[in-house]
DNA sequence: TCCAAAAACATAACCGTTAGTGTTACGATC
DNA sequence: GATCGTAACACTAACGGTTATGTTTTTGGA
């Protein structure tokens, strides 16, 4: 009843665990290009098909934890604290984020990654589907409400400011730049109802 | 002297115009996966090797005059009035650009690219590197010197824009209010010296 | 115990892309 | 105008990611 994990699902778990574990083992032995599928799937002793049925496609096998991401981005925004402006919730969340990936431990994986073209394209499709789900959270927000193409705008923005900064020589700093803008774009965002311009009475 | 161009570098011209010529009208008539690449080689009565030499990926068929977008938006930026602020600069340009994009002539091709995800992916790939040549534009502006992260941060909200307002039911409108929430960000990016907070004298 | 669903499997193919290896047509040079 | 280097093109064959097809094994529950 509570947490019932059967036998069945719990191998499913370790046959993709042990895939992926592979599977980042090889990439970072001999490079990302320089393995097939067909060696990850010998060496994890398991057919491709069923590495197929596991993961998407091959750069997913380097992507293991990403719908963390966006979990944690969605959460600072609906599980931040009553009346907590936006803004400056997303920009500790995103400064986590960062630190979390230009840490030592992570570098390895980031030398991948750079290092592949087509890791690095997969990687920025993914930051697309995250900004839709943002934007999607932000429009769930009953206590903002600023119309469509403001949520989608500053969702978009943020995964930027993320690219970014982990790109920057110091991150941090660079982080602070950009939400200082974003704090400015999200300030003269319209609310649905206003369709006037910039006039007053 | 003027533009002497040789029987040899006219036929290359015509070469890759019969190729993507032939391969969009395949690709309307009977869609994009359904196309091979061995079936546009064989219909424009080209070696698969010589299409590949002209374009370097399947995708790139469809984005023939893509190199365009990044000179407008370069163009706008280096080539305005002088003392003309950045930022309407590129709101007009970047409206030309949604306005060419979302007339009803284009209309086929962006059915045909929102229909593939791989067509997607690839254009917001592109889109990637049209922000970096801009915030290199940007950066190379003596009159407005704000510091690498805000150029790039800029650049990339510009792009943003363009993709946002594409998809937005009214372009024009979307376009203004991101353009509003670009103004402000830019507004208070900070130049390269200024290491200070917000604080004045 | 037996059944239906799920998972893993094996094979073979499809498709985009590239390497290797010529062959032709052009433009420049003498 | 004959020669020569080279850019463009062609053909074959392969490589690597991905998918279709159909089969066998495992598992949870009736």
């Amino acid at each position: 009843m509570t947490v019932p994990i059967g036998r069945r699902e719990r191998k499913k778990a370790a046959t993709r665990k042990k895939i992926a574990d592979t599977a980042l083992r090889l990439f970072l032995e001999r490079g990302y290009e320089a393995v097939g599928i067909r060696d990850v799937a010998a060496e994890a002793d398991v057919a491709v098909t069923t590495l197929f049925s596991h993961f998407a496609a091959k750069e997913a096998l380097v992507f293991e934890r990403d719908d963390d991401f966006e979990r944690c981005l969605t959460r600072a925004v609906t599980g931040r604290a009553p009346h907590e402006p936006l803004v400056p919730a997303l920009h500790r969340e995103v400064q986590s984020l960062v630190r979390h990936c230009t840490a030592d431990s992570a570098l390895p994986v980031r030398r991948l990654i750079d290092g592949s073209p087509a890791l690095r394209e997969y990687e920025e499709s993914m930051r697309l589907r995250h900004a839709e789900s943002l934007a999607a959270a932000i429009a769930g927000d009953p206590g903002l409400s600023k119309g469509t193409t403001a949520n989608r705008t500053i969702a978009r923005f943020v995964i930027d400011a993320y690219s970014l900064a982990r790109e920057a020589s110091d991150p941090d700093a660079a982080l602070d730049e950009i939400f200082r803008m974003i704090e400015a774009a999200w300030a003269v965002a319209r609310t649905p109802a206003d369709t006037t311009g910039t006039a007053g009475p």
